[in-house]
DNA sequence: GATAGTTTCATACAACTGTTTGAATTGCAA
DNA sequence: TTGCAATTCAAACAGTTGTATGAAACTATC
C-alpha cells in the first residue's frame, strides 16, 4: 500500500484528461505523463485501462446514488412511509443534475467527467450502468407508494421521462444554450431541477390529482 | 462511376456491422470482408473511415429531417400558418421514434444503426449533429406561432424535453423493457409517440390553456 | 483495337495501442 | 544490517489500426 500516491495521481490525472478530451482521445501514455508516473503503474495498480475507467465511474456513481437514496429515505420517513411524488422525483434527478451542471467555469473535474461519461458511452461504463436497475427499483417502489392508484406502466413511463429530461439536459446542455442563445440558463441548477421535477410530476399526476399538481409546469418565467 | 456496386456494398456492410456490433468494435477490415471488396476500396470511394460513417449517418439523418419538415409543413398549411402544438411535437419526435423503434425482430438495419448512433457518440456523427440546430429552429418558429403567448424560454425548454423523452426512450429502450419487466411495450411505436407528445404538450400548455390540454397525460392505461 | 480514365487489388507502411517483462529501487520488519 | 515484499522503471512486445502505393484489371471512347 505504502502511500498510494501513485494510485491517486493516476486517478486524478485520468479523470481530468477524460473530462477535458473524452475517452476516445486519451491514451494511457497521456495519463501517465500527466500524472508523472511510469506507464506500467496503471496495469500494476488497476489491472487494465478498463478497470481504471470503471473505478473512476463507480466512485462518482456510488456517491450520487447515496445522495439519491438519502434524500429518498429522509422524505419517506418524514411522510410516514409515503413521500410526495415531487420530492421523490427531486431525489431522483436532483443529485445527478447538481453533480453535473452549475456555472461552467467552476464545474468540478468530477462534474465534467460525469458529463463525458454521459455523452460518450464506453464499454466499462456501460457495464456499470446496466447494474443500476436495482437502484432504480427503489424509486419505483417509492413512486408506487406515493401514487397507489397509478398503474405500474404509468410509473415506469414517468420514471423514464424524468430520467430522460435530466440526462438529456446534461448531455445536450451546450446545444440547448446555443439553440436558445443563452436564454435557457443552465447555470441555475435549482431552476433546472424544478423544471424537470415539475414536468415529470404533472406527467404522472395529470388527470388524477389536479388539485395537487403544480398549476403551471413550465410557466415559471411566463411574461 | 460504373456500377457503384462496390460503393453500395461497402455502405450496406458497414451499416449492418455498425448496427450489430457498434462503432468501437468494427474495423475497416471487418467491413470489407463483409462486403467482399478490397480494403483499399473504402479510402478510394469515401476518402476515410470517418467520411464513410458520416455518409451513413447523413443519409438517414436527412431522410428523418425531411419527414419531420414534411409533417410540419403539412400541419401548418392546414392550419393557415398555425399548427396545434401537439401536431408540431408529433412532427418533431414521430419520425425519429418510428425510425428507431418498432418490433425488435423486424427492425431494419437502418433503425438499428440509428439506435447505435444515438447510444455511441463518435466524432464524425457528433459533428453532424451539431449542425442540426438550424433544423430545430424551424420547429422553434412553428412552436412560437402555435403558442404566441409563451415566452421563448418556455418554448426552448419544451422542445428540449420533447427531444429528451424521445431520444432517451430510444437509447434506453432495452433498460426500460427490463426495468418494467416487459410492461412498457416499446414495440407499440404509436403509443410511445403519443406518450411523448402528450407529456411535452402538457408541459408547454399547463396553466395556460387547460381546456385544450389532454385531460390525462399518462393515464391511457390506467386501471 | 489502341488509349485514357476509372476501379480493383495485394501489399506494405507507419504509427499507435494496451500490456508484459524482468531488473532496479524502495520501504519496512526482524 | 539483512532480507523480503511491494513498488517503480525502462524497454520491449504483440497486435491492430487506418492509410498509402503502384501495379494490374477493367471499361468506355474514339
Amino acid at each position: 500500500m505504502a502511500s498510494d500516491h501513485t494510485r491517486s495521481a493516476i486517478l486524478a490525472a485520468a479523470e481530468r484528461l477524460y473530462a477535458d478530451r473524452g475517452f476516445g482521445d486519451v491514451t494511457l501514455r497521456d495519463i501517465v505523463a500527466e500524472a508523472n508516473v511510469n506507464l506500467a503503474a496503471v496495469n500494476y495498480h488497476f489491472g487494465s485501462k478498463d478497470e481504471l475507467i470503471a473505478e473512476l465511474f463507480v466512485t462518482r456513481s456510488i456517491a450520487t446514488n447515496r445522495e439519491r437514496l438519502h434524500e429518498l429515505k429522509t422524505a419517506e420517513e418524514q411522510g410516514g412511509g409515503r413521500a410526495p411524488i415531487e420530492v421523490i422525483l427531486r431525489a431522483l434527478v436532483g443529485p445527478t443534475l447538481r453533480g453535473c451542471l452549475g456555472p461552467q467555469n467552476q464545474r468540478s473535474t468530477a462534474a465534467r467527467f460525469m458529463i463525458r461519461a454521459s455523452i460518450e458511452s464506453v464499454p466499462p461504463i456501460r457495464r456499470i450502468k446496466n447494474r443500476e436497475i436495482d437502484h432504480l427499483r427503489k424509486f419505483v417502489g417509492a413512486m408506487r407508494r406515493s401514487l397507489p392508484d397509478r398503474s405500474d406502466v404509468e410509473i415506469y413511463w414517468g420514471l423514464n421521462f424524468a430520467l430522460a429530461m435530466a440526462h438529456h439536459t446534461i448531455r445536450e446542455s451546450e446545444r440547448l444554450t446555443k439553440l436558445s442563445e443563452g436564454k435557457c440558463d443552465l447555470d441555475d441548477v435549482e431552476d433546472v431541477v424544478a423544471r424537470v421535477v415539475s414536468v415529470a410530476t404533472i406527467a404522472l399526476t395529470a388527470g388524477r390529482m389536479e388539485a395537487k399538481a403544480p398549476a403551471r409546469a413550465l410557466a415559471r418565467d411566463a411574461r
